[in-house]
DNA sequence: CGAAGCCTTCGTACGAAGGCTTCGGTGCGGTACT
């Protein structure tokens, strides 16, 4: 399912190919210039065709995965959107490979670049990818960047974290970039907030390349994920390819419990049940290691995945896992990208997530061989304050405004000599640094951060404290609509698709609420019951919050995606008494 | 926000109950230490 730009709005089609448009946002003017790539013919289909299928033994194109192909070879941003296994590498190696572009990837995790750089190198042959990062020695760097201003090797795998380095950057704008990839492109929302703060620096080094083609991939964005993406990045004009979500083979189930006790022996008792393989994901280490032992002790060939391990042991769990010699791996959200095992026939979460986002991404690892695989989510409401706390730090203004102080003080400086001034952790400034950035009260630079021209300590905490709270708001309303899929009584299948901005039938009769609500008769005949007219996707304003996209509709209240505060349940009750609180359409501009 | 762990207090005088504090998830890079 895709569909192109169609104007001021970003405009997206689901599993019915009806374009939608999300809010807009104001898009940077293009740079031309540094690509060499359109300066050259762009190539026929046909030479796209042939270097898909000489080179990468690719024949098979999914919907609109060609039309994406075509977009970054003629040199049109893309967003693509699609699930693992869909060949989502294929949307920038082939228009890479028949262009001979040179081509810059970003991507969050070292072993993530290894595996793509070895298998480019098997398929154009040796020495055409590089990585560049810490494990690398002085001689190996050197070798990898002669090989790249020699022309001999044509793709570069770095991690944001390197390209927020400004020697890095001008190095690689000295090789006039073609193509510029950004993998797991959901980490600029998900993650870039605070704890990769670098993949919030992308947008720049876009334009610092002088805005070579641009393409985003991710297999998991909601419409606000995919919004930030193009704002964060500055795609212009991109093509957005977004195929459906639906993993039909997947039964969808929720278990709710009352204490930990008893939610603690049903999942293992579950877990007992099915054997394996399959994944058991837990909201703590702690946890991880409780219900791995307690498992063991059932006779699973069970072990804990978290980023406390040692990495050897780390890499074991996932050898051993891929080769069959475990059962289960029990763990926390650090076992997730780059597992491709194709026949893990359940996720169980023993706690809620953080959001739908993460929950769709994990349990997207079962059944990736088509065959019926389980995902079940153990509840308690309790469970949702973990992931408040999570989602809730807050940055004390005492701090900003130290931070902010020393900044000043210190002139262009770097965050280690920062931190003898101001006494904080490393973590706490950096929260810091991140949001005064963010908020324009601070600049990062090639010696390190600066204060901006003009700027005060009080308009910098107070900018900086605003930003956060717009951070926080859409964080927590990411919680609630967890709490909302793990509440629900309507279909799980429907509420998932919703949430990801694609219209579903009211009965999938493949989850715990169809089994239960018996058939799609009375599924339907509870649809054609709802009042109000709301459908998905119509663009509403709210009186206080502004713009916004209907995401979700029940008899009894609707959901919306506001710019401002994320998601917000409306009762429709409401709506209806106070005339003018929410109106439609006026969705921006 | 909730759970776990440590401490204090009360009393079926050594174990239980209540109060207070701390901790909780993701990974890059670089630096300090074995």
């Amino acid at each position: 399912m895709w569909a192109a730009h169609d104007g001021a709005g970003l405009a997206l089609a689901g599993a019915d190919n009806r374009v939608r448009r999300l809010p807009s946002f104001p898009l940077p003017p293009r740079r031309v210039g540094a690509s060499t790539m359109t300066e050259n013919q762009p190539p026929t289909d046909d030479e796209l065709r042939r270097t898909a299928a000489g080179r990468f033994g690719f024949d098979e194109w999914r919907e609109g995965q060609f039309e994406a192909v075509q977009a970054a070879a003629t040199g049109r941003d893309v967003l693509a959107v699609m699930p693992t296994g869909h060949g989502k590498s294929a949307v920038y190696q082939v228009p890479a490979a028949a262009l001979d572009a040179v081509t810059v990837v970003v991507s969050p995790l070292i072993a993530l670049q290894r595996d793509q750089v070895d298998a480019l190198n098997e398929t154009l042959g040796a020495g055409r990818a590089v990585a560049l990062n810490s494990t690398l020695g002085a001689r190996a760097e050197r070798r990898a960047w002669e090989a790249l201003e020699d022309g001999e090797a044509r793709f570069v795998f770095l991690a944001p974290e390197q390209i927020a380095r400004e020697d890095t950057l001008a190095r690689l704008a000295g090789l006039r970039p073609d193509l510029f990839v950004v993998d797991e492109a959901h980490c600029i929302s998900a993650w870039g907030h605070d704890f990769r703060p670098d993949y919030l620096t992308l947008g720049g080094a876009v334009e610092r390349l002088g805005h070579p083609t641009t393409v985003a991939l991710t297999a998991t964005a909601s419409p606000q994920t995919r919004a930030e993406i193009v704002a964060k990045l500055g795609l212009v004009d991109p093509l957005v390819l977004v195929q459906s979500f639906d993993r039909p083979n997947l039964t969808l189930r929720v278990t709710r419990h009352a204490t930990d006790g008893e939610k603690r022996a049903a999942v293992l008792d579950e877990v007992a049940e099915l054997g394996g393989p399959g994944l058991v994901y837990a909201a703590t280490r702690r946890a991880s290691e409780d219900y791995a032992d307690a498992l063991a002790q059932r006779g699973l060939r069970a072990e804990a995945y978290h980023s406390g391990r040692r990495a050897a042991d780390r890499a074991s769990v996932h050898a051993r896992f891929l080769g069959n010699e475990l059962d289960v791996v029990v763990a926390t959200t650090a076992f997730g990208m780059g597992i491709d095992k194709p026949d893990v026939r359940f996720v169980v979460h023993a706690d809620i997530p953080d959001s739908l986002d993460s929950y769709y991404q994990e349990i997207g690892r079962a059944g990736r061989d088509g065959y019926p695989a389980l995902a079940v989510l153990h509840y308690r409401s309790e469970d949702l304050g973990l992931q408040r706390f999570f989602a809730g730090g807050s940055v004390a203004e005492g701090h900003l405004a130290a931070v902010f102080d020393a900044v000043r003080g210190a002139g262009p400086a770097r965050p280690t000599a920062l931190r003898s001034e101001t006494g904080l952790s490393a973590r706490a400034q950096s929260r810091a640094l991140a949001l005064l950035e963010a908020s324009g009260a601070v600049r990062g630079g090639r010696h390190g951060f600066q204060a901006v021209d003009g700027v005060g300590r009080p308009d910098a905490v107070e900018r900086a404290v605003a930003e956060e709270d717009a951070r926080r708001r859409v964080d927590t309303s990411r919680v609630e609509m967890a709490r909302g899929y793990a509440e629900t009584d309507l279909c799980r299948r429907q509420w998932l698709l919703n949430y990801f901005g694609e219209d579903a039938p009211a009965w999938c009769g493949n989850c715990d609420r169809c089994e239960e609500t018996g058939s799609r008769e009375q599924a339907r005949e509870r649809e054609d019951a709802t009042p109000g007219g709301w459908s998905m996707q119509d663009p509403v304003r709210h009186r206080d919050w502004g713009p916004g996209l209907v995401m979700g509709v029940e008899p009894d209240r609707i959901t919306v995606l506001f710019d401002s505060v994320g998601y917000r349940e409306l009762a429709l009750a409401a709506i209806e008494d106070n005339e003018g609180l929410l109106v439609r359409g006026g969705a921006s501009d």
